[in-house]
RNA sequence: GGUCGGAUGGCCGAGUGGCUAGGCAGAGGUCUGCAAAACCUCGUACAGCGGUUCGAAUCCGCUUCCGACCUCCA
């Protein structure tokens, strides 16, 4: 179909045609969460950006196999190697928890705020503890290789003897010199021979409780070993896109082409794609900073820096008008700005099967047509796209209130357009989502008023509009008759 | 400190050499019993200072401010 699709890849830091390793299969992976805590608003965005692209290749005709793991195990308190406490781990000795009852629990939430925000779950979603085989057989490969060493039980990568014959920061295009430079010095780090060493596999201290045998002994995998385990065991050594939040380039995309480099000789992924931050008031959401919020939080509105609670396909909404590699600030303001416009978006949305067709029309689709697709074929801008949506609600009402005339073809055309790039391509949805008999019940009501206006009873049809309207209801008076929505 | 990125109208946000998105808020109008919605019109924004150019918000340089990464972070 469309063969035009530009993606910007990190790699080139250029924008790049989209063509696929083995057409018409694509192969995509995306770092996934550490389920060692509820997801933040922050981490959502980028999964929402990645299902946005996971829809728009698929509604493309391509058959994407998207691979999203789940971390729970080796994640590291403060990355220093090995000193580091496992995440899942210290939140299990706080609860007083197995350490697979923490990953359970989070994983569950995961991906219940997954489903509210109507992200679609990937086609394989492997855990870390899932492919502790895989990834020992990758520490073997990489020490075969001559890229790693044992201290102790503890298998170190060696980034500067990879760096002798490789890129070490070919992704962050930072060189390795400058890198050295600023290592800070940690401490307890007397075992790595170069300051940059990460750790693959991790020999298990007493008392430690997740841990596996291995040839080196007892331990568990370091955190960036799994994604190019698994990665490799589901998409092969090389694969089209690799994904994942900024925040991950410098140090854990890093490694991770570093010990498929070292282990395979190749790069696993031809285009490496980053989505960029949610701010509040300009600064990176963060755990840490304390800025963050649960969706939760953002639906009910009970956080403090919330005025009030925002439906999930708002947010969702909110998030698709910014570009995925533009930081995205959060606010009161912009949140209700959103809350409006996908109101208006998804009224004109619902009005679309209402309109008739004229013998003759105005209106050309084709070309709007076109726009959308040029829109995410420009690197998935999606803000452009919601702005064609809305020059399309704008005919939809113009028809719809008879300032505008559309013929069958077109308006066929048109019906089209904003099913497939609203419902299939944003994966917006209606959240009117009106009972079976209610739309029954207010055609009733809607009778009763019409009854009273034509009455000239405007006391009862006011009764009845201000009724409705403090039990969430609005009645639109319109020229076609009444219309109602929810508030 | 090092490396990288950004500064667009009241707010959020596209764009990136000439045709100056979009949403929200605001102003005026049409419609309406009144509202609401919808439609039409409007505000002429691109941090500052230089430079390149017939022409720059868009390219180059400098300055200021902000952020990200270098500790774990989507």
């Amino acid at each position: 179909m469309e063969q035009n699709l530009f993606v910007y890849n990190t790699l080139s830091r250029k924008k790049e045609k989209f063509v696929p390793l083995h057409p018409p299969l694509v192969g995509m992976y995306v770092c996934g969460p550490t389920v060692y805590s509820d997801v933040h608003l922050g981490n959502c965005r980028t999964y929402i950006s990645f299902d946005l692209i996971f829809r728009y290749l698929t509604y493309l005709g391509y058959k994407v196999r998207y691979v999203r793991n789940v971390t729970d195990a080796g994640h590291l308190e403060g990355d220093a190697g090995d000193e580091g406490e496992d995440k899942i781990e210290k939140k299990a000795k706080l609860e007083h928890l197995e350490p697979m009852e923490i990953a359970q629990k989070y994983t569950i939430g995961f991906r219940e705020v997954m489903q509210i925000l109507n992200i679609l779950p990937p086609s394989i979603e492997p855990t870390a503890t899932g492919h502790i085989i895989e990834q020992i057989e990758l520490v073997k490969l990489i020490l075969q290789n001559g890229y790693a060493y044992e201290v102790d039980g503890t298998i170190y990568f060696d980034v500067e003897k990879y760096n002798k014959t490789q890129d070490y920061g070919i992704l962050s295009r930072r060189n390795l010199e400058d890198l050295l430079a600023n290592t800070r010095d940690l401490g307890g780090q007397e075992e790595k021979r170069g300051p940059l060493d990460f750790a693959l596999w991790i020999k298990a201290k007493p008392g430690h409780l997740m841990k596996w045998p291995s040839p080196w002994g007892l331990g568990f995998p370091g955190w960036h070993l799994e994604c190019s385990a698994m990665s490799n065991k589901y998409l092969g050594k090389q694969f089209d896109i690799h994904g994942g939040g900024l925040d991950l380039v410098p140090t854990h995309h890093t490694n991770e082409i570093a010990q498929n480099m070292a282990a395979c000789h190749t790069n696993p992924a031809k285009y490496w794609i980053h989505t960029n931050m949610l701010t509040v008031n300009g600064q990176k959401m963060s755990k840490s900073l304390g800025n963050s919020f649960l969706p939760h939080e953002l639906f009910t509105g009970q956080n403090s820096i919330l005025n009030k609670g925002y439906s999930p396909m708002t947010v969702r909404f909110f998030i698709l008008q910014a570009h995925y590699r533009s930081t995205l600030d959060f606010g009161n303001e912009a949140m209700q700005a959103s809350e409006k416009g996908f109101k208006r978006l998804m009224n004109a949305f619902t009005l679309l099967d209402k309109l008739e067709a004229s013998a003759s029309g105005e209106v050309e689709i084709a070309p709007l047509l076109q726009r959308c697709y040029d829109a995410m074929n420009d690197d998935f801008n999606s803000p452009v796209l919601i702005a064609e949506l809305f020059e399309a609600s704008r005919i939809v009402n113009s028809v719809y209130d008879k300032s505008l005339r559309i013929d069958e073809k077109n308006l066929s055309l048109l019906k089209q357009l904003m099913h497939d790039f609203i419902v299939d391509v944003l994966g917006l949805k209606n959240e009117q989502a009106a009972g079976d008999d209610l739309p029954n019940v207010m055609n009733m009501i809607m009778e009763l008023r019409k009854d009273a206006k034509q009455n000239r009873d405007y006391a009862t049809s006011d009764k009845i509009r201000e009724g409705l309207q403090k039990i969430g209801f609005q009645l639109n008076d319109g020229k076609e008759g009444m219309t109602w929505s929810k508030l």
